[in-house]
DNA sequence: GGCTCTACCTAG
DNA sequence: TGAGCTAGGTAGAGCC
C-alpha cells in the first residue's frame, strides 16, 4: 500500500560502508511519523577539462578509487550566452563525501595531462540530500506517495558499522524501503506535532549560569496536540509534594534529564519550538549532559528521529542545532523578521503580540524560590511553564510558520534551511533545478577571497532612482506603482546569466540596457531566470485564482501563504545576482536590472508630466486632451505632475480649479495606469494603488499620507507614515505619539493651530515633569538602539553601548550582539552619550531625566520638520508665547465622508510594522499624561 | 556654522 | 543581526 507523507527533513546513511541511502523523514496524513529509505541514488559532479576527454576519464578512474564512473556529457557553462554546449565529464563517486574529497585533486590532473586552458569543477558542493531532492523534483514540505515494503531500521542498518549504534533508538512510527515514489498535489498541511520547551538553571550569585557548575532545575514543556492529556508539563530536578498534576518531580537532575529525553522521543514532535533555545537552551542542555556524563552519570540524550543525540555547532557567533527528522524553530528570529518592535525579550514580545504577561522571578532570588516549599516554589514552577507556553503560542497563534512552509514548498528547499537561513538557499535550489533541466552547470560557492574581491566591486552596483519630492502638503495625490518591478524587468528584457553576452557573439540584434552590456533576445535563447520568474508569476495568479474559489478556511490560509512566498521568491533573484557570496554573481546583470528600473521611472515621469499633462473629466470618463477636443464649462480639467517616486512608485499630484471627488481622481488613476502600462513591454505594469486625499512630503523616503482605498462599494481611509520618526525605533514613544497626533490634526482635520497647541502642551508637560509622581512617564521617554558589534569595534561612543557596558558591570552579563538596548538620557553636564542610562536603574534610583534634551532633541526637531511646511517656527512652540493666527490653514472639508469612528481592531496576526494612527493604542493611554 | 565621519534605521 | 541588494535621512561628535 502506498504511504503518503509530507517531507519534513532528509539526509542519507551509508550501508555497508559503500552504499548511500537517502532517508526522507515526514509526517503522514494518518498522523504517523515516517522514515522512507530510498536506495540507488548516486553522488556526482562535473569537470570541465581539455584535451582528450576519453583519456582524462580513464586517468580519473585509474587515479581515484572513490570514482565509480566517468561519463562524457554536453553542457553549457554557467555564465554567458553560448551558441553550443561543450563536452564535459560527469564524475560519479561511491560516497557523497568523496565529492569534496577529490574535487581539488582532480584539477591537478591537468598538469599530468599537460592540457591547455583552465579546468574547472562544477556542482561539487551540493549536499547529497539536496542533490536528491533537486534531481527528483522533490522538496521540503512536499507531499510524497511512496511504494515499498515496511522495514525494521535496526535490522536494515545492522550491516552498517556507522549507523548501528544510533538506529537502536530509531524513533519513527513506521519505516519503509521505497521501491518507487511520486509527488502528490495536496493543499493541506500534515497533522504536525509541536513541542516547545524551556529550561531553568540555578545561576551562581545571580550571574550567567555555566553548564559546568550550574544545574538545570526545571524543564517545562508545552504540547500541541496534547501529550497524554497534558497541554504543558514541568519536570523538576527534585522531589516535591502537593504540586498539581502537570508537574513531574524527579529524584535529581540526572533523572529529570532522562525523563526529558524520554518524553521528547515518546511525543515525537515534528516542530521543536522555543524562545532563543537555539542559542541558549539547546547548547546548555548539551553541555550540561556532557558535564554530568563526565561525572559518571548515565544519560541518553536522544532527540533525533534516527536516534541521534542532542548537539549544536557554533559558527562564530551563530549557533546551529539539528534534530534529525525534525525542524528546530526558534521563535525569536522569526518574530524579529516578522515584526518591527522596540525590544525582543520574551516579555516585550508576549505583551505586544499576544497580550500575555510573562511571569517573573528575580534572578537573584531564584535559589530562594527553588528551595521554598510553598507559594514561591509554585510561582517558580508557573513561571517556567509560562515561558514554554508563550514560545509555542507565538508560533501557533501568530502563524509564524505558514510563510516558511510555503517557501519550502515553492522553492524546494528543506524547511529547516529556510527557517534558519535567508534567500540564498531558496534561489540556489531553484537555479540548480532549472539549470539542470536546461543542461547548464552551476558554479560552486566562491571562497572567501573571491567574495571579498566581489564585495569591493559591489560599489559598482547602482540601485533604484529616488525622485526629489515636491515638499509640502498636497491634495489629491495618486499612488501608482510597478508590480514586481525588478522581476518583470528581467522577464521583459530577457535578462539572465544565460543570455548576457560574454563570449559567443549572437547573430542579429541584442538587448542593450542603459548600464551597458548586451543580452540576447528570447528568440535566440530564452533566459533561464526569466523562465523561472514566469513560472512563479503564473503560479501566483493560479494560486490567487484558487483562493477565490475555495471555501475551506485552512486551504485558503495555505494558498495565501503560498502566493506570499512566491512573491518573496520573485523578488529574490535580483538581489542574488549582486550578492558577493552567490554562486552566480554578475554585475552586468544586476546593473542591467536597476538601470532599466531607473530609466523606467524617469520615463514614467516624463510621460505624465509632459506627454499627458492634463486629463479631462467628462461624463464619467477620463480623457486625454486630444480625445477631449473642445472643452466645455462642465469639463473638469486635471493638471498632472509627478510629486515623488521611489524606485517603483510614482506619486501624481492632481490639480484642478474645481473640487475633485475620490471617484474622479480614481478615473484619472485608472487611465494613467492604462496609458503607461500600454507603453511598457510585457509583463511590466503600472498599477493604480490608492489615493492620498492629502499628502505631506517631507524629504526623500519621508512622508505621511491620508490614504483612501476602495473597499467593497465604499472607501476606507487610513494614515500611512513612511520613514518619519513615528516609525523609527530609535526615537522615544513620546515623539511618535506627539508626531502622530500632529500628523492627524494636519492631514485629516487640516488644523495647524491645534497641532501647534498640542505640541505646546506636550512641551509644557515635559518641562514640568515630576518623575517622582509620574514614574511611568519614563516609559514614554525610552529610546532603543541595536548593539550591532563588539565594544572594541565601535570607533565612536554610542549611548546604547554606554548602557550595555554599565549593565555588564552591574550584572556581569554583557548584552549580546543584536540586542536592542533601551535607555533614557539623564540630567547633567557633558556629552549625551555619557548620560545614557538603563531605564530600570533610573526608576529604582530616582535619577532625574534631562528634560531639556527631550524637548529640544526629541520632540521639537521632528515636529518642526512638519510644521515648518506651514511656516511655523520652532521658537513659537517651545515657549508659551501667544502666536495664534499667524498661519491660517483653512482646510477644505473632504467631500467623501470619513468612515464612521469604530476602526478595525488590532488583530494579533497583524503586523504593527505599518503604522496606523488610529490604532495607536499609545494615544489613549498617553492622553491622560500629555493631551488634555 | 559648515564639513566630515560614524552609526543607525528605514524605503523600496 | 554570520549570508539578497542600494538609496537616503538624521544625529552626535570632532574639526576647521
Amino acid at each position: 500500500m502506498p504511504m503518503d507523507f509530507q517531507i519534513l527533513d532528509a539526509d542519507y546513511e551509508v550501508i555497508n560502508d559503500s552504499n548511500p541511502v537517502i532517508r526522507l523523514f515526514g509526517r503522514g496524513a494518518d498522523g504517523k511519523s515516517v522514515c522512507c529509505f530510498v536506495p540507488d541514488f548516486e553522488p556526482y559532479f562535473y569537470l570541465k577539462a581539455s584535451g582528450d576527454l576519453h583519456a582524462v576519464a580513464r586517468l580519473i578512474k585509474d587515479t581515484f578509487a572513490q570514482v565509480k564512473k566517468v561519463e562524457i556529457v554536453e553542457k553549457f557553462e554557467p555564465i554567458g550566452y553560448q551558441k553550443t554546449k561543450k563536452e564535459m565529464l560527469r564524475v560519479t563517486t561511491h560516497l557523497p563525501r568523496d565529492v569534496p574529497e577529490i574535487r581539488g585533486d582532480i584539477l591537478k590532473l591537468q598538469e599530468v595531462m599537460r592540457a591547455e586552458g583552465k579546468w574547472e569543477v562544477y556542482e561539487t558542493d551540493i549536499l547529497f540530500r539536496n542533490r536528491f531532492l533537486i534531481d527528483k523534483n522533490l522538496g521540503g514540505m512536499v507531499w510524497l506517495s511512496a511504494e515499498g515494503d515496511p522495514i525494521d531500521p535496526v535490522k536494515y542498518f545492522r550491516r552498517s558499522t556507522s549507523g548501528s549504534s544510533r538506529c537502536e533508538n530509531f524513533a519513527c512510527d513506521s519505516s519503509i524501503l521505497a521501491s518507487g515514489f511520486k509527488k502528490v498535489e495536496n493543499f493541506t498541511i500534515a497533522p504536525l506535532k509541536y513541542l516547545s520547551f524551556d529550561i531553568e538553571c540555578l545561576p551562581l550569585d545571580g550571574g550567567m549560569p555555566s553548564p559546568d557548575v550550574s544545574p538545570i532545575v526545571m524543564i517545562s514543556f508545552s504540547f500541541e496536540p496534547e501529550y497524554r492529556g497534558h497541554k504543558t508539563l514541568v519536570l523538576l530536578a527534585r522531589p516535591a509534594e502537593g504540586i498539581n498534576s502537570d508537574v513531574l518531580p524527579c529524584k535529581d537532575e540526572t533523572e529529570m534529564l532522562n525523563r526529558f529525553f524520554e518524553i521528547f522521543c515518546e511525543y515525537d514532535p515534528d516542530i521543536v519550538a522555543g524562545y532563543n533555545h537555539q542559542d541558549f537552551d539547546i547548547p546548555y542542555i548539551t553541555d550540561r549532559v556532557r558535564a554530568l556524563v563526565a561525572q559518571g552519570k548515565a544519560i541518553n540524550p536522544v532527540v533525533g528521529r534516527d536516534g541521534s543525540k542532542i548537539s549544536y555547532r557554533r559558527f562564530g557567533l551563530l549557533t546551529r542545532t539539528e534534530m534529525k527528522g525534525r525542524v528546530v524553530v526558534d521563535a525569536l528570529p522569526l518574530v524579529r523578521r516578522a515584526f518591527s518592535l522596540k525590544q525582543y525579550t520574551l516579555r516585550a514580545v508576549s505583551k505586544e503580540l499576544l497580550n500575555r504577561e510573562k511571569l517573573d522571578v528575580p534572578p537573584l532570588e531564584m535559589e530562594e524560590y527553588w528551595f521554598d516549599t510553598g507559594e514561591k516554589f509554585r510561582k517558580f514552577v508557573d513561571y517556567a511553564r509560562r515561558d514554554a507556553e508563550l514560545a509555542l503560542e507565538l508560533i501557533l497563534n501568530l502563524r509564524l510558520l505558514d510563510k516558511y512552509i510555503a517557501l519550502a514548498q515553492v522553492s524546494g528547499s528543506l524547511l529547516q534551511e529556510i527557517v534558519d537561513g535567508g534567500q540564498t538557499s531558496m534561489v540556489e535550489t531553484l537555479l540548480l533545478r532549472e539549470f539542470g533541466l536546461r543542461d547548464r552547470v552551476l558554479l560552486p560557492k566562491p571562497d572567501d577571497g573571491v567574495s571579498a574581491e566581489r564585495y569591493e566591486m559591489s560599489s559598482d552596483l547602482k540601485g533604484g532612482e529616488v525622485l526629489e519630492p515636491k515638499k509640502g502638503l498636497l491634495e489629491n495625490v495618486l499612488l501608482l506603482d510597478y508590480k514586481s518591478l525588478y522581476p518583470t524587468i528581467m522577464m521583459a528584457h530577457n535578462l539572465c546569466y544565460s543570455t548576457v553576452v560574454t563570449g559567443d557573439t549572437p547573430d542579429g540584434a541584442t538587448i542593450k540596457p542603459p548600464s551597458g552590456g548586451e543580452f540576447v533576445p528570447p528568440d535566440v535563447y530564452k533566459g533561464i531566470v526569466p523562465s523561472i520568474l514566469e513560472d512563479l508569476l503564473n503560479q501566483r495568479s493560479l494560486t490567487k485564482q484558487r483562493m477565490r474559489s475555495t471555501s475551506d478556511e485552512n486551504e485558503y490560509r495555505v494558498l495565501d501563504a503560498t502566493q506570499l512566498a512566491v512573491k518573496i521568491l520573485l523578488n529574490s533573484f535580483y538581489g542574488y545576482s549582486g550578492y558577493a557570496r552567490a554562486r552566480l554573481y554578475n554585475l552586468t546583470l544586476a546593473n542591467a536590472v536597476t538601470s532599466f528600473g531607473r530609466s523606467n521611472i524617469l520615463n514614467t515621469r516624463e510621460i505624465i508630466n509632459n506627454t499627458i499633462r492634463k486629463i479631462v473629466l467628462r461624463s464619467g470618463a477620463a480623457l486625454l486632451l486630444d480625445e477631449a477636443g473642445e472643452l466645455s464649462p462642465h469639463d473638469k480639467v486635471v493638471e498632472l505632475s509627478v510629486a515623488y517616486g521611489d524606485t517603483d512608485s510614482v506619486f501624481v499630484h492632481c490639480q484642478s480649479t474645481m473640487d475633485l471627488s475620490l471617484e474622479e481622481v480614481s478615473l484619472v488613476g485608472n487611465r494613467l495606469s492604462d496609458i503607461v502600462s500600454a507603453s511598457l513591454p510585457d509583463p511590466m505594469e503600472l498599477e493604480f494603488e490608492s489615493i492620498a486625499k492629502r499628502a505631506l512630503l517631507i524629504a526623500k523616503k519621508r512622508y505621511a499620507l491620508w490614504l483612501f482605498e476602495p473597499r467593497n462599494s465604499g472607501w476606507e481611509d487610513k494614515i500611512k507614515v513612511k520613514g518619519m520618526e513615528t516609525v523609527r525605533r530609535d526615537w522615544c514613544e513620546l515623539t511618535s505619539v506627539t508626531l502622530n497626533r500632529v500628523l492627524e490634526l494636519v492631514l485629516i482635520e487640516g488644523n495647524v493651530d491645534r497641532a501647534v497647541e498640542h505640541v505646546r502642551k506636550v512641551v509644557n508637560n515635559v518641562r514640568n515633569l515630576d518623575p517622582a509622581k509620574d514614574s511611568e512617564i519614563i516609559e514614554s521617554l525610552i529610546l532603543t538602539r541595536t548593539l550591532t558589534r563588539k565594544s572594541e569595534s565601535y570607533k565612536n561612543k554610542q549611548p546604547h553601548l554606554t548602557v550595555a557596558e554599565k549593565l555588564k558591570e552591574r550584572t556581569g552579563v554583557m548584552p549580546s550582539i543584536g540586542t536592542r538596548i533601551p535607555f533614557v538620557i539623564t540630567a547633567g553636564k557633558g556629552l549625551f552619550v555619557d548620560r545614557a542610562e538603563d531605564p530600570d536603574y533610573v526608576r529604582e534610583h530616582n535619577i532625574p531625566i534631562d528634560v531639556d534634551y527631550y524637548i529640544k532633541k526629541q520632540i521639537l526637531p521632528p515636529v518642526e520638520r512638519i510644521l515648518e511646511v506651514f511656516g511655523v517656527k520652532l521658537s513659537s512652540l517651545d515657549f508659551d508665547s501667544k502666536q495664534k493666527g499667524l498661519f491660517d490653514f483653512e482646510a477644505k472639508k473632504p467631500e467623501v465622508k470619513k468612515q464612521e469612528k469604530p476602526r478595525p481592531k488590532k488583530e494579533n496576526n497583524e503586523k504593527p510594522k505599518e503604522q496606523n494612527l488610529f490604532k495607536e493604542n499609545g494615544r489613549a493611554e498617553q492622553s491622560s499624561l500629555f493631551d488634555f
